[in-house]
DNA sequence: ATTAAATAGGACTAGAATAGTCCACAATGA
DNA sequence: TCATTGTGGACTATTCTAGTCCTATTTAAT
C-alpha cells in the first residue's frame, strides 16, 4: 500500500505537538501523556529523531526534548527518513536476466526519476506545514520530466 | 524506505516483457521462463493483474494473459494499486487525541495533499515509460500546492 | 466424449520486518 | 548523594510479505 510505518505516523504526532511548545524542553513521558503513545514508544522514536538531529536532548533531570531547528525548515522527508532510512521505492526493481544485456538497466532510470518525484515531494513539505495546515503554502511545482534530462 | 514490494517489484517486470509481446498471450510458464520468477509467484502475480483490469485473460488450452490496453494506458499508479491496494501513505495519520477537538483534523489534510501529489507522479508514468527508458517524456509538472485550496 | 492445457480461487507455511518493551548505564540538577 | 532524565542495545511478540500448493473450472484438440 506505500504505507508510512506506524512509528513514522506517531512521529509527526509527537513533532506536532513539540512545534507548539518548541521554546521549552519537554521530557519524554509528558510528551508520552500529552499524544497518548506508550512511553517506551516514544521514548524510542525520539532516539531517532535526535540521531538525525531533527531534536536535540539534554540528559539529567529537567532535561528532554527539543526541536533542533525551526518547524519551517524540518521537512517531512527528513522525518521519514529519520525513522524509516533513506526514501527508495526500489533498490534495483528489475531482475538481471531482463534488463543486464545492456550497459545500464534503463527501468532503472525511471524508477529513479519517480523515486526523486516523490523526495520532492516530501521535502517540500515541513513541519510548519503539518501544524498550521489551515494556512496556504505557496505555489510549489515539480517538474517530472526535467529529471529525464 | 517507503520501498515497493518484491512483488509490485516482479510486476513490472512481467509487465514490461508482457508489452514487448502484447499483440498475443502469453501463459504464465512461458512468462516465468523469460523472466526467471518462479511460475507460482507468476501465477499470483498475474491474477491480481487481471483482477485489477491490467490484464486480460483466457482459460483453457492455449490460454494465457495479454494486456488489457496499450501500455501508454497503463500507469504505474494502477500496477502498484493493483499489487498492494490503494495508494495512501497514512489511514489517519493522527490519533484521536490530538486532532479530535476540532471539528476536521487538519494534519490529515495536510497528508492527503502529499498524497494525491505522491499520485500524481506516479499516475504520470507509464508502462510505456517503462520499456523505452531512453525516450524523454514531454515535460510534466505538478502543482503541490494547488492541493491546498 | 475424453483428455490435456491453462487459468481461478483460496488455503497454507515460513520467513522477515515492524512494533513495542525492558534493562543497565550515563549525565545532570538539586 | 540522590532523584531524574536521556542512551544504547537487547529482546519478544505480532503482523505482514513472499512463496507454494491444491482443487475446481474452462477451453481446445483429438
Amino acid at each position: 500500500m506505500l504505507r508510512l510505518s506506524k512509528l513514522t505516523d506517531y512521529a509527526t504526532v509527537i513533532l506536532s505537538f513539540m512545534a507548539k511548545e518548541k521554546t521549552r524542553v519537554c521530557a519524554a513521558m509528558e510528551i508520552a501523556a500529552a499524544t497518548g503513545i506508550a512511553l517506551p514508544t516514544v521514548s524510542k522514536i525520539l532516539k531517532l529523531l535526535v540521531n538525525s538531529k531533527v531534536l536535540m536532548s539534554t540528559r539529567g533531570a529537567k532535561g528532554g526534548y527539543m526541536l533542533a531547528r525551526e518547524p519551517e525548515t524540518i521537512s517531512v522527508a527528513a522525518i521519514i527518513s529519520a525513522l524509516e532510512g533513506p526514501i527508495a521505492l526500489t533498490e534495483c526493481s528489475i531482475s538481471e536476466q531482463l534488463c543486464g544485456q545492456a550497459s545500464g538497466c534503463g527501468i532503472r532510470g525511471v524508477w529513479h526519476t519517480i523515486n526523486q518525484t516523490i523526495h520532492n515531494a516530501l521535502e517540500s513539505v515541513t513541519l510548519a506545514d503539518l501544524v498550521r495546515p489551515a494556512a496556504r503554502s505557496e505555489e510549489i511545482t515539480i517538474p517530472v520530466a526535467s529529471l529525464y534530462r
